[in-house]
DNA sequence: ATGGTCGAGAGTCGA
């Protein structure tokens, strides 16, 4: 089984990318982030016609995830518990069948906190430690779950190409860097990092100052797994070619290979 | 030093 998470930075600007994608790539679960689209405009029809499932979580303008399936959805669940008064759209998760029982899959954007010395940043943080919370609630149930996303956060100075200059960015603070490092220490193993040393590895380049030319970029996309997933994981890949492509995300796809096989109805 | 590029969607806001 093959899985993926991609920030596409809106879903009706990159719907061709995305189609040109899907065909290539030939996931069977995808997390998307930054749909940038209400649910009842998100383009389903094209996606569906490439045998997959949609379920999506959008709000006007910005923000929204969704995740696309080969295998029919056994649960959605929307929104991040925690706070009932968050009306941002960043969190989804899908359960599917497999060979080995129950699979559960996020698809989350963590949220930026850029300025730092705003309310969003302790937005960011506070956001985060509701993830921690259910996290550590889900991994309690002991089964395969994938956490797939932009988690806005750049983990290690390996995972960006001039750390200096991210040092009064939101990303790189030492509160989003613990936090991130928690949700590893409780369990979760980045997929990415597991079967490549990722130094100097990235998903992300920013549009502005030539930065893809210039390989400025970070790593801050993830495949996060729990222990019963990351037991069957087989490999994982940063699809860094598609940041070449015409009208691009400034994001591209990362993704993995589990030894586990849908179960088809 | 400043702004540099995008998407969404109708004026800026978010990144």
């Amino acid at each position: 089984m093959k899985i993926a998470t991609w920030n596409i930075n809106g879903v009706k600007a990159r719907i061709d990318n995305l189609l040109h994608w899907l065909r290539e790539s030939d996931p069977d679960i995808v997390c998307l982030q930054e749909i940038k689209s209400v649910d009842e405009a998100f383009p389903r029809l094209e996606i569906e016609a490439l045998g997959y499932h949609v379920e999506t979580h959008g709000q006007k303008g910005f923000n929204g995830v969704a995740i696309l399936s080969k295998l029919r959805f056994d649960e959605v669940n929307r929104r991040l518990p925690g706070d009932d008064s968050d009306e941002q759209a960043r969190f989804i998760e899908g359960v599917f069948s497999t060979s080995r029982g129950a699979l559960r899959v996020v698809s989350l954007y963590l949220p930026n906190g850029n300025p730092v010395g705003t309310e969003k940043f302790p937005y960011k943080i506070a956001w985060m430690k509701r993830f921690e919370q259910w996290a550590q609630d889900r991994l309690a149930l002991e089964e395969p779950l994938i956490l797939g996303g932009d988690y806005n956060v750049i983990p290690m100075p390996s995972d960006v190409r001039y750390p200096d200059n991210w040092l009064d960015d939101a990303l790189f603070q030492p509160e989003s860097r613990a936090s991130f490092r928690r949700l590893s220490n409780m369990g979760f193993i980045d997929a990415y990092r597991e079967v490549d040393d990722a130094s100097g590895a990235y998903s992300f380049w920013d549009y502005q100052a030539g930065a893809w030319q210039k390989n400025n970029g970070i790593r801050i996309d993830f495949l996060m797994m729990s222990p019963e997933a990351s037991d069957r994981l087989r490999s994982a890949d940063i699809e860094k070619h598609v940041r070449g492509w015409e009208k691009p995300s400034d994001h591209v796809p990362v993704v993995a290979h589990l030894d586990l096989l849908p179960v088809v109805f």
